[in-house]
Formats: structure tokens, C-alpha cells, sequence
DNA sequence: CTTGACTCCGTACCAAGCTAAAGACTTTAG
DNA sequence: CTAAAGTCTTTAGCTTGGTACGGAGTCAAG
């Protein structure tokens, strides 16, 4: 038994067309076909299917997730720790990025009263003269 | 006196394809034209350039700036408020995504030796079978 | 006056990751 | 058998925030 492209994406909760990208991005490997010209994906493809997904939840890159899989048919773990290891940089970076924007931001909004017209208004003129932002 | 483009550009570290950018977004007024066609900057422009850039910094979007540009001209300062309140819960609700995306990978990475060949590498075996990820 | 820098406009292109439309063909359910 | 649903390919579009190109006209320094 094997799966058309519909059942499969049903399989791993993506669409169609979300697989024939990942193929012609490289990430899906180029399926058998039936006469007909249509996909016929082994039980498995599943399993590479829910890889991505999961990887993308992580924070990889398409490119990145290609790279593991690449790895995962023959690498040196060594390599896959390095791409985890820069992933985490990455967030860590985009966190305290996001922190400082919180900060300045959480502090504009409980100086602003939210009454009255806006001249005044501590948000605005912080975005206008730069004394916080 | 009037700023040409690149001399507006310069004022606020920005490129000139940026102003026209913003010009076509609504974001700039469109300036006076000398008869060449040039656009002549009142000095002031600077200041909205710069309002522009700071807002960006602090996560709004373009069309939020362009909110936010509009209430300066005349608003309600509770619009301004919510604005950035809502942009708060964003950057919160960012940061929990990754700080969730962090956790996982961290652990991941921390079990991970490092050595010897893929197979058995637990960042692997996490997106192969979903037991972490 | 010439030459180089600047500016004009319209359009196209980039990243990233899909998503959709068009038109033809195949498979499946009743 | 028929009709609906699925699939095929190619191409184009979406999001956000710009960046770049081409060819023409203009401005400023020497």
C-alpha cells in the first residue's frame, strides 16, 4: 500500500501543496508514480513529513531542517549539535531583542494616563524626540 | 531653506529609496516639488523620518506607525494606549513561543555528546519520533 | 562648459514559506 | 456511467520592508 499526495498531507496535517513545495525545495525526496503521473508515497514518508514540521516548530529554517536531514542519512553528530547550538544563539538573540522592545514599551504605556488628547502623550513624544526610544 | 532627498537621508541614517518607500506608503507626505520635480523637505521632515525609525525599533509595523502618525495629528490618547498595548501582548506572546522553542531545544542540545555518528544523536531521534519535539 | 553626482519615475527583485489559479487528466463513489 | 473529487504542471501571488535597475533629466563644482 501507499499514499497519494492528499492522504499523505491528511496524514501529517498539511496541505497538497505544501508537500510539492517541500520537493521542489529538496526536503521531500521525489516519490515514485503511479502511470497516471500521480505521487505514491511509502508508509514512511509520513515520518519525514512530521520531521520538518517538527523542526520548523524549533525555530529551523527550511534550509536548516534540509541540512538535518541531510545529516540524518550520514553525519557526524558533532554537526547536528553545532546547528542546535547556533539555533540557540539565534532565539536567545530574538528573545533579548524582544526584551528590550518590552521594556521600553511596558514603561511608555504606564506613563501614558490613555485619557485625554494626544499632544501630551508620553508614547507619542518619546517616538518624537527619542528621550526613550 | 529645504533638504533635497539625500540630504533628508542623511539627516535620519536612512537610504532615499527608503523615503520614496514611505512617501508611497502614506508614511511621508508628499513634499513641494521644485520645478525640476525635486522634492524640497521642510526641515521638520526629519523629525517624522526619525518618529518613523523609532517606531519601527519598538515593533510597530509600518501600517501601525502610519496609525500612530494619524492619531499625532489628532487622536485620543487612549488609541494610542491600546496601540501599544497590543503590541505588549504581541511581544509577549513572541517571546513565550520562543522562550517555549528554547526549553525543548536546550534540553535537546544539553543531551546531545556531540561525538560519533547521527544515529542515536537525541536532537535527531526528537524530530524522527516526536518523544521531545 | 563639462563632468560627475544627484534625482526623477516605473518596475522589478529579494528573503521565507507557502498558497492559489488555470486547464487538463484520473480516480473514486454511487 | 456519470459526476464529483483528486491530481497533474506551470505560473503567479501573498506578506513585510525595503533595495536595485534603467534611462532620462538636473544640479553643483571646477
Amino acid at each position: 500500500m501507499s499514499y497519494s499526495i492528499g492522504q499523505l498531507a491528511k496524514s501529517a496535517d498539511t496541505g497538497v501543496e505544501t508537500i510539492r513545495f517541500y520537493e521542489r525545495r529538496g526536503l521531500m525526496p521525489d516519490p515514485p508514480r503511479a502511470p497516471s503521473g500521480y505521487r505514491r508515497y511509502p508508509r514512511d514518508a509520513t515520518d519525514r513529513l512530521l520531521f520538518i514540521r517538527r523542526a520548523k516548530r524549533l525555530g529551523f529554517t527550511l534550509d536548516e531542517v534540509g541540512t538535518l536531514l541531510r545529516l540524518q542519512d550520514g553525519g557526524e553528530r558533532s554537526e547536528v549539535k553545532a546547528i542546535a547550538q547556533a539555533k540557540l544563539a539565534q532565539i536567545e538573540a530574538r528573545i533579548d531583542d524582544l526584551r528590550r522592545m518590552r521594556k521600553t514599551l511596558a514603561e511608555l504605556e504606564k506613563q501614558c494616563s490613555g485619557h485625554g488628547p494626544v499632544p501630551g502623550c508620553p508614547i507619542i513624544e518619546a517616538l518624537s524626540d527619542g528621550s526613550e526610544a
